[in-house]
DNA sequence: CAAGTCACATACAGTCTGCATGTTTTATCC
DNA sequence: GGATAAAACATGCAGACTGTATGTGACTTG
């Protein structure tokens, strides 16, 4: 059981084992719910791996998310970026992506329900600019051909970001995907269109 | 001091005593950052008073989403059926009037980022249903004249619920009102435009 | 006015967080 | 390759918080 491993390789393990038992207890209890004994045990480490990692439970909760932003954003940038496409196709294929993306279980409780309220709308907002909002606000600019009817990109930007997210949350909750994906392209559609 | 009152006036006086101290610490510290001995001291009761009216902290946080909820809806009801107003002007005025009523101190983060992560999404939404959300969709089935094109009216309800949403959380920010509330109208404009 | 109910106040048990201090495993140095 | 240092954990503990159980005085009702 005791392999030699070298250092880096032991927290590595360590690490990713405490990510891994905290992501499955944060969606299934939320992160009130979820104590950092519970995290542990289910780690099969001790409390001590946890704060010798982590400097809190809010920062072991501040890395969850950090990784799910970026599996997020990994996988609107591989559909979008697979096939050559007009501007306005890769908005509408992004929206589309960035919908399955959030469809893996868990995805919306962590990044927009209980990462708001445990980080702060702030720092919340900094996260998904620097992974989702960015991107979306470089897709909308590239489609928009720079002339926002009405609105400045930012707050367009903000906007539809909301929606896709508003459309996420329905789609866990039992709503109909169908329904709420052609929902998003017309809104999209009626966004771009001159 | 003891002024010989009715019991019926005690519990209401030491319930919106309650309501108003955790309010003012919920929005300045947060959900989770507030104690119930904090509320009960700042309330100027103790503790065995507040478990005697709210069953949980939990409880007396949704007693307080609830008055503030209903207050959003009183405002905004308020400015729509003042004057005589077209389906299409009381959208637009209603959907100014809500970023208006949501600029009050603490809102945003007590309905849009407490809220959902200590009710949950579930429970949260139902609130929003049952106040924010109705009028919003009676509002843009009256103006879109029963043709949403592209989408389904549940659905079109939820993504301008959540745009007005970001709209009212990224003014609290700091961002330029106008700006949103253009960005609002204009949003609209193009889904109710033919 | 006696009996009962309501509105609290107080005391307590169990749990949790974060830190301080040990212990073991790996790396470094000579 | 043995000693020393440093990283990676493990353990113990203090303070705080939540919810409940139980006690007490103010009000209400027959």
């Amino acid at each position: 059981m005791q392999a030699r491993r070298t250092n880096p390789e032991r927290a590595e393990a360590t690490k990713t084992a405490l990510l891994d038992a905290a992501r499955a207890l944060f969606v299934r209890d939320g992160y009130a719910e979820t104590s950092t004994p519970m995290i542990a045990e289910a780690a099969k480490v001790t409390r001590g791996a946890l704060y010798h990692h982590y400097a809190d439970k809010r920062d072991l909760f501040r890395s969850v998310l950090e990784r799910e932003a970026r599996a997020v954003a990994e996988e609107v940038e591989m559909r979008t970026s697979a096939a050559p496409l007009t501007p306005r196709e890769a908005l509408l294929e992004g929206s589309l992506a960035y919908l399955d993306a959030m469809a893996v279980p868990g995805r919306t409780r962590l990044l927009l329900v209980d990462g708001p309220a445990v980080l702060g709308a702030q720092e919340s907002a900094a996260l998904d600019e620097a992974h989702a909002a960015r991107t979306l606000r470089e897709g909308l600019e590239a489609a928009l051909g720079r002339n926002p009817q009405g609105f400045t990109l930012p707050a367009v930007t903000a906007l539809l970001s909301a929606a896709f997210d508003r459309a996420a949350l329905a789609i866990e909750a039992g709503s109909d995907p169908a329904e709420f994906r052609s929902a998003v392209t017309a809104l999209v559609e009626r966004i771009v269109a001159e």
